[in-house]
DNA sequence: CCAGAGTCATAAGTTGTACCTATGGAGTAG
DNA sequence: CTACTCCATAGGTACAACTTATGACTCTGG
């Protein structure tokens, strides 16, 4: 089986149907069609039946398919590894992060680590954590910071820090002359918070019921930073992490929440690579940073 | 990075010089060349150093040797579980069958099956055609021996032969004295037989009438193998399939039933599901191994 | 029931990869 | 200097991977 005809297989796999896989390689379906059929003759036997002119997998076909992504997923990733290469000779850190510690943390990190070692070239990922984990694996980024410590078992999460929530009100709220807030000033406020069944929601939920309050989130986000626009059109108070340099923004006040649950700032690894040199390094360069950066916050919140 | 290419680096890395790879590889020495250089060019850097007329890998051939290593055992993997599939010498074979055929077809077909394919799991599941309906339609099974062949639509059922009645008698009882039971001389039994409103019932009821002959069954059961308990505590004449091997059984003689109705035999597959080619070997000796069997029933039954 | 949109397969032709054999240049060792 | 080893080049063949054009089949909506 050559690569292609691996790469042809699975896209049959994931698009049902050989035209829209042809598409997605951007090649032309008779092209597509020949590789597959090549392959089923050289393999031995059908990856597909062919009933009423579509396709069906074969069980054996579903026997390799795992197989046959982890591969294309290696060769995938080795081929980005070696343009990587071909531009950034002396060597490139690749980070992936979720975008509260990517804009927080990340930009002191970079700094000192740029101060050190100039001719590193240096790649930031901004991402969802599944992301995150996915160019772990293939090698796209060998460190990753996340708001979370609850991974595969592949992933090794190493704590480094947490951090609290943090409530943005419209400029001008009433709550503004507090200095920080409870999770019982919000009872009757419009909330803006993360969309249930993601760990900080079932936290703030678990907190608020722990402190006999009901909170009644009338508009939900995925990411945190999306919250700002809400803020600034004055659609309600977001309760979000603490981490990100919410001051930086305009139109809005930041005020801490007491009491409230932590999130773990956790810097992520693939147990099955091993760091480069110029990773580890980096790796030291995070965890200073966000020791700093917390440590701010505590000072300053 | 094509797998051929692949391939080519590994064998240079390990062999030291393109000549010694080049007979690792069973090519020739220009053509390993070849494929060594066009590879350089498509990467954008070289992956050896030419000094005096001998190569010496670069701090990036040694950087991605490591993945390339582990991707080209992984598609050595592949290309032998290919042909492993191909030749039928791994899978596994899930067959669901009711208790009859289970006892009476699967062992000569699985022992024949394992001689020829020994690295093959199978799997042998004893169950009610309901479920063996179900399991096909899952896909938790992908073949099914039943005794019946009226089937819902989206199963196929292949009659591969049929059996008759057997009588089964108490050690000692009367009826013993013939070679072979009437239904006549059943009548006034004591009978076990399947219970109302199946198929076996009903024929046996039909029958019965066509021939002027009332039977009354006092015990019924579901499954025909537990008739055996209570043939051997002398609670009745069992009428069953003929197809269970009950001369295993002490305790109890066995009789064939003349002039009654036949049972089929049905192969069952999923209308919906392809058969893995393992699946393909294993019907073609279910086939064989139920025809043997009733060759064996009509000479000595 | 037919037209149109979708499916996959086949045909014919082009390009480039992966081989081959034959040969040349360059370093090393006797 | 010669013989040996190494790698690279030249010229040619077979086949894999594409292209466009086309045909056969199935489902669906008027």
């Amino acid at each position: 089986m050559r690569a292609r005809q691996l790469e042809v297989f699975i896209a049959v796999m994931r698009a049902g149907t050989v035209t829209a896989a042809a598409r997605m390689l951007n090649i032309s379906q008779p092209a597509l069609s020949q590789i597959l059929l090549h392959t089923e003759d050289e393999l031995g036997f059908a990856l597909f039946e062919r009933v009423k002119g579509r396709l069906r997998p074969t069980p054996d076909a579903l026997e390799i398919f795992p197989d046959a992504e982890r591969l294309s997923a290696g060769l995938d990733g080795l081929r980005r590894k070696t343009t990587d290469l071909r531009l950034g000779r002396t060597g490139l850190v690749r980070v992936a992060a979720s975008p509260p510690p990517a804009m927080a943390i990340l930009p002191r990190a970079f700094t000192k680590f740029r101060a050190q070692h100039p001719n590193i070239l240096l790649r930031s990922h901004s991402a969802p954590i599944a992301t995150i984990v996915d160019m772990l694996r293939t090698g796209d980024a060998s460190l990753g910071v996340a708001m979370d410590d609850r991974l595969p078992p592949d992933i090794e999460a190493e704590v480094i820090g947490s951090v609290g929530f943090a409530c943005l009100l419209p400029a001008g709220h009433a709550l503004q002359r507090k200095t920080e807030l409870t999770l019982a000033d919000l009872a009757r406020e419009e909330l803006i918070s993360y969309h249930g069944n993601t760990r900080p929601a079932d936290e703030l939920a678990l907190a608020a019921r722990a402190q006999g309050v009901k909170l009644s989130p009338s508009l939900e986000i995925d990411v945190s930073i999306s919250a700002i626009g809400f803020v600034q059109a004055g659609l309600g108070i977001a309760l979000v992490d603490a981490l990100l340099p919410w001051q930086q923004f305009a139109g809005l006040a930041v005020r801490p929440l007491a009491a409230g649950p932590e999130f773990p700032v956790a810097l992520l690894t693939s147990r099955t690579r091993a760091l480069s040199r110029a990773d580890e390094m980096m790796r030291d360069e995070i965890r200073a940073a966000c020791y700093a950066i917390l440590g701010e916050h505590r000072a300053r919140p």
